[in-house]
DNA sequence: TTTATTTTGTTAATAATATTAACTAGTTTA
DNA sequence: TAAACTAGTTAATATTATTAACAAAATAAA
């Protein structure tokens, strides 16, 4: 009934990168920062998690002349978002 | 967009706890402990918090000589759920 | 032109949370 | 009457998240 629930996804700033990948395709480190409102720090770490569990790739390129660090989702972090959302479902759906 | 998750809400085991409020109206302790699998102590810490919050109501008597603790949901806590499930909502149906 | 500020991050330190392990208090069984 | 079980609580520990400090380069200001 209640299945556990993915712990990498089940929290709040790592569940916002993976909602925006998911819809998005490819998002900048920069963008997640915007919209997220969340420090860079604690981004770079939910990134740095997300990728060691293959749930984003990361690629590192230049944007005039600057760092830029560009996020898409994986095969497995697509799987993993909808199993933690019909998980979730029947927890916020109860019958 | 991403509005700030109830940190009290956000987590599984509390979340489990108030899905079975909300659905169930009442509901003892141990009967937390078999649908969650949860160990005592973990449920008492997170009833206690649920508790101090306002979001459910502890009734504690005796049945068959054995203490028995029940629980349900306040006002206070429906609308917690309500606000957490539409706020959630955004995160696992991005557009 | 060199010092200050900004961009784009990372890493180390700290704070907050969750979980377990040990304990309490009483009950039932052998 | 000792051992094992029920129903929890509290204290200690482990895990996780967040911030604060740092790095490395770019640009702007004096």
């Amino acid at each position: 009934m209640y299945k556990n629930l993915d712990p990498l996804l089940h929290s709040q700033l790592r569940l916002a990168i993976i909602s925006m990948l998911v819809s998005t395709e490819k998002v900048e480190f920069t963008h997640i920062k915007e919209v997220t409102e969340a420090a860079a720090g604690n981004i770079s770490i939910q990134i740095k998690k997300l990728h060691e569990a293959g749930y984003i790739k990361v690629e590192k390129t230049f944007k005039n002349n600057y760092p830029k660090t560009m996020l898409s989702i994986t095969h497995k972090g697509a799987k993993a978002f909808e199993t933690y959302v019909n998980d979730l479902k029947k927890y916020i759906n109860p019958k």
